[in-house]
DNA sequence: AGAACCGCCTGCTTGC
DNA sequence: TGCAAGCAGGCGGTTC
């Protein structure tokens, strides 16, 4: 599932390959998709991250923003034929991007309005005092407001996971409980978790792949996500898995309180 | 108003 | 072996 690290390697990717390419053509293959405003004949300005959405800027003022969700993919090559559960292509003069999304819940959009850049989350100038003042009293356990986009962007279920394994937090631990070095902790090693995800090109435990179709390297630095049963890194108990709402979330009871 | 829950989707895994 | 049920989960919308 693309999450920052994974969205972040793919507009960088895009950023280097598509800046001042000419759109020559969109073509659509999932009717879910049908009314994509028309972008034909312009030019690509800049590719920039806001939260998990990819911005392609046009020379026009207007932007496109893809949501990949679940399963989706961009892909960029010189061939004419697809990959099964292409979505939509962007044709350039240097090669196609296509979305890929077996589960069809990826969004593209069209817009006019400016996106605000204030990319709230933890690696572009995020406020941690105004979060704080808004979401430190929340009745919600730490894990599912780490995944609150609308709190904080970026972070899914894999990150979540990792994030509050590091900082030895109990993914259960009522958000309002939270002590302040509790936070800072959160905020410290969400930080670099995120960063490691970013130079590593993500993480490629099921479908993600970047824009070439290379699987990334961070699956190999998770300490806690899919690793039930398996041995804590940090204290050498079991690492568990729960339900919270009707996500799995992984960590260790024994060192995370 | 804030928290919990639902629905969108389909490929893969699990269980009988 | 085959088929159905279960599972994966971001996020907007709805319900409580």
């Amino acid at each position: 599932m693309p999450e920052l690290p994974e969205v972040e390697t793919l507009c960088r990717q895009l950023q280097e390959k598509v800046t001042g390419r000419k759109i020559r053509a969109v073509t659509i293959y999932d009717s879910k998709l049908d009314g994509i405003e028309e972008i034909r004949e312009s030019i690509i300005m800049e590719v920039r991250r806001s939260g998990k959405t990819i911005l392609i800027y046009l020379d026009d003022g207007r932007s496109i923003a893809i949501h990949l969700r679940m399963t989706g993919r961009l892909f960029l090559h010189q061939q004419k034929t697809r990959l099964p559960h292409t979505r939509w292509r962007l044709s350039l003069a240097s090669g196609n991007v296509d979305l890929v999304d077996p589960r069809r819940f990826a969004t593209v959009k069209i817009t006019k309005i400016e996106i605000d850049h204030r990319q709230n989350d933890l690696i572009s100038g995020f406020d941690e005092n105004q979060f704080l003042a808004l979401h430190a009293g929340r009745k919600v356990n730490i894990k599912t407001l780490l995944m609150d986009s609308n709190a904080i962007a970026g972070i899914g279920n894999i990150y979540a996971c990792e994030i509050l394994h590091r900082a030895g937090i109990s993914p259960l631990k009522q958000a309002s409980a939270l002590k302040k070095t509790q936070w800072k902790e959160i905020f410290r090693r969400g930080r670099s978790i995120l960063k490691k995800g970013i130079e590593k090109r993500g993480t490629s435990i099921s479908d993600w792949r970047d824009l070439y179709g290379c699987p990334g390297e961070n699956q190999n630095e998770l300490t806690a996500y899919g690793r039930e049963g398996r041995s804590c890194g940090v204290c050498g108990g079991v690492i568990t898995r729960i339900k919270q709402g009707s996500r799995s979330t992984f960590y260790c009871p024994a060192c995370q309180k």
